[in-house]
RNA sequence: CGGGAAGUGGCGCAGUUUGGUUAGCGCGCUGCGUUCGGGACGCAGAGGUCGGGGGUUCAAAUCCCCCCUUCCCGACCA
């Protein structure tokens, strides 16, 4: 696959640029252009600024044609940093910094980065004089595309026999693809795969600023179904939605130390507005514990004005270096629950809670099968006290958090001075909780389940459970066809079941047959004048069997549970896939020759020091995923030797 | 931030090395017709500031300079 480009409209493209002044910018870091540093916050170093060039404040920045990118730790007397020192990441970042600009005290870097690289240009030149594969298409002597070449039947056939798609390269070794609905095949280039299945299936696509994307109606619509499923549990355990403003003051976040130095690096702040600075720089929550717990002081005196049980649905922004559609976006949706509590247990048997609500709509709902447990110091949340989390594992091998849920203790409490006067008449600190689950588990649906064909989506949450595709000749079986296909629908509708007519003339059957395959609708219902005729049709579920007629009665009556073996075969097959890719991790050796090769899950006695985490890590890039909570402590450490504390399920993630 | 690749109709690309008629091709799109049980075909059409700005030239998609954007790998990351 060559490069995949968000398709920008070349109009809009052009648009971006000249169009008005914007009334108000957002920069990422701590960074204003004209002013002193604000006190008290830490500078992340390691992203970029979004240049005047691209957006143009021009009253304010002429003049500022470099990039106007403030460095702090440039500073002398800066390494001391504010009231809360530096996040560590800043300044290993300001390290290397200083060695590549021969230590200068800079304030400002300007264009003399890109000296450091070479021009455009030339990479360019070089790339055109490598000569590349060339043009290939798959067309037959009469020009025409499609129509399999001949040595190409056979193989599609077999392929089809075994479940699978035809084959689609015209030869081997030529990984470009001919048109844009073919998928890369999953096993051969997994990440080449999630994007095209992403954009392929209507689910998402790029957005116009580096890191966004654009959820189109299908992707939102499973998103939607995945926030019904999260909600009314939400409701049925006592909480209830409310809003909290997506601008916070900058000095608001500062009030929780490890809390600002997890997020600085990666928080996005608006300068300007109305033309003018600002006077106080407002985040876009990256998280919203520091706005909530603001407002908690003022809505909590006694203890019984507690439990506080909220949650709400919002976006957040975290400047990412790296993004993936749904798996790590700049902007992402979610909901963030929020609780305050009189007693430490209660926050704690809270925070679990919740986590099993998690696991219930992961298994029950999406269907798939997740490791819950907690988080190791240096992967938990910066100001919890503990970060419990569920944990998936994805088709290439390679495991994904799928949703966190964190005991906050008295931190937040304590730094935004939320009290309460106690039974007993004494002031004390209330104990705190929150969790999250956002689209990224949009992006856990495609991977845990898709195959070389597409989606394959549980029933509980696809968009559409069923669609029907009518198949017809003449305008006599048309009617016939469309008028059997409507009543069959008003039938399945009326059983709550989400079904669609694909009614659309323009494509033949089978381009619907792959096309509903791509989007993984679970069942399939084939409809054509003999199915008429005869008073039934053929049913093709998506995953666990093939094609077979079923009388139209029985159509009707036994399509819930049709869709609940769907829901249940993809389950079982995710939950196979992990028990076959989990191992015990007997030495350091051998789980970083298992984790080199296929990935997957391997569980490992683990001393709890962090040096050997980081060992694990160096030597393998897998994380710890999670502590498993009923697990005992038996053994020894896989890195060390001595006794474990826990046992640690390791694996590389997304 | 380091390394790599790329920006040409909606999508995928050719053309750029060696400047020169009117910028091509496939898919998609529109209309009509034939089709329709696993990605149909014919005919006719519509659609382009060649990422942006400067420069060189009689002449720039093509050469030079600057800039912007995206993707991949790494670093980083809840």
């Amino acid at each position: 696959m060559g490069n995949i480009r968000p398709p920008i409209p070349r109009g809009q493209r052009h648009e971006r640029r000249s169009a008005k002044v914007p009334r108000c910018s957002t920069t990422s870091g701590w960074i204003s252009p004209r002013r002193p540093q604000a006190p008290g916050l830490p500078q992340p170093s390691r992203h970029r600024t979004m240049s005047s060039h691209a957006y143009p404040h021009r009253p304010l920045l002429r003049g500022h044609r470099a990039r106007p990118r403030l460095r702090r730790h440039h500073r002398p007397g800066a390494g001391g940093g504010g009231a809360l020192g530096y996040p560590r990441r800043a300044r290993h970042r300001g390290r290397r910094r200083r060695r590549l600009h021969g230590g200068a005290q800079r304030a400002r870097v300007g264009p003399a980065d890109r000296h450091l690289h070479r021009p455009a240009a030339a990479r360019q030149r070089d790339a055109a004089a490598a000569p590349g594969p060339g043009r290939v298409g798959r067309r037959g002597p009469s020009g025409r595309r499609r129509g399999p070449a001949a040595g190409d039947v056979a193989a599609g056939a077999a392929d089809r026999a075994a479940g699978g798609r035809r084959a689609r390269r015209d030869r081997p070794g030529d990984r470009r693809l001919t048109m844009p609905e073919r998928l890369p095949r999953q096993s051969e280039d997994f990440p080449a795969w999630y994007v095209e299945v992403v954009k392929q299936a209507g689910l998402a696509e790029h957005g116009y600023a580096r890191g966004t994307q654009i959820i189109k109606a299908y992707g939102y619509a499973l998103w939607e179904n995945m926030q019904a499923a999260l909600d009314r549990r939400f409701k049925a355990t006592g909480h209830e939605n409310l809003y909290f403003p997506l601008f916070i003051p900058q000095h608001m976040l500062e009030r929780e130390a490890e809390h600002v130095e997890g997020f600085a690096p990666e928080v996005a702040v608006v300068t300007y507005g109305g033309g003018e600075e600002l006077d106080e720089p407002l985040i876009v929550r990256p998280t919203s514990e520091a706005i909530i717990w603001s407002t908690y002081a003022r809505w909590v005196q006694s203890y019984r004005d507690l439990p506080l049980l909220y949650n709400q649905w919002c976006n957040v922004v975290r400047w990412e270096m790296r993004t993936r559609l749904f798996l790590r976006t700049s902007e992402f949706l979610w909901q963030e629950g929020h609780t305050a509590h009189a007693r430490a247990e209660e926050a704690r048997e809270e925070a679990l809670r919740m986590l099993e609500v998690y696991r219930e709509v992961a298994e029950d709902e999406l269907a798939i099968p997740v490791l819950t447990g907690r988080k190791s110091e240096s992967e938990k949340f910066p100001g919890a006290v503990t970060t419990y989390a569920i944990e998936g594992l994805m088709r290439d091998g390679r495991a994904l958090q799928c949703g966190t849920s964190h005991f906050l203790g008295q931190n937040f409490a304590r730094a935004y001075d939320v009290r309460f006067l106690n039974a007993a008449g004494e002031q004390e600190y209330a104990w705190g909780t929150s969790w999250g689950f956002s689209t990224r588990m949009v992006g856990g649906v495609i991977m845990a389940h898709g195959d070389d064909a597409g989606l394959r989506l549980p029933p509980r949450i696809a968009p559409v459970q069923v669609v029907i595709v009518p198949i017809y000749r003449s305008d006599a079986e048309r009617s016939e066809v469309l008028e059997a296909a409507a009543r069959l629908h008003a039938a399945l509708s009326g059983n709550g079941v989400r079904v669609r007519v694909d009614d659309r003339d323009q494509y033949r059957p089978g381009h619907k047959f792959n096309e509903w395959e791509l989007k993984g609708v679970p069942i399939r219902i084939e409809l054509g004048p003999r199915d008429v005729r005869a008073d039934q049709a053929v049913v093709v579920p998506r995953a666990g069997g093939g094609k077979r007629p079923e009388a139209t009665a029985a159509v009707i009556a036994g399509m819930a549970a049709w869709l609940e073996d769907v829901q249940r075969t993809l389950y079982r097959e995710a939950l196979d896939f992990r028990e076959a890719n989990t191992h015990e991790a007997p030495d350091l050796a051998t789980m970083r020759d298992g984790i080199e090769g296929d990935g997957g899950l391997w569980v490992g006695p683990w001393c709890g020091d962090e040096e050997c985490e980081h060992k694990v890590t160096e030597e393998t890039r897998a994380t710890i995923r999670v502590l498993p909570l009923d697990d005992d402590a038996a053994g020894t450490c896989v890195v060390c030797g001595r006794p474990a504390t826990a046992r640690a399920v390791w694996a590389r993630a997304y």
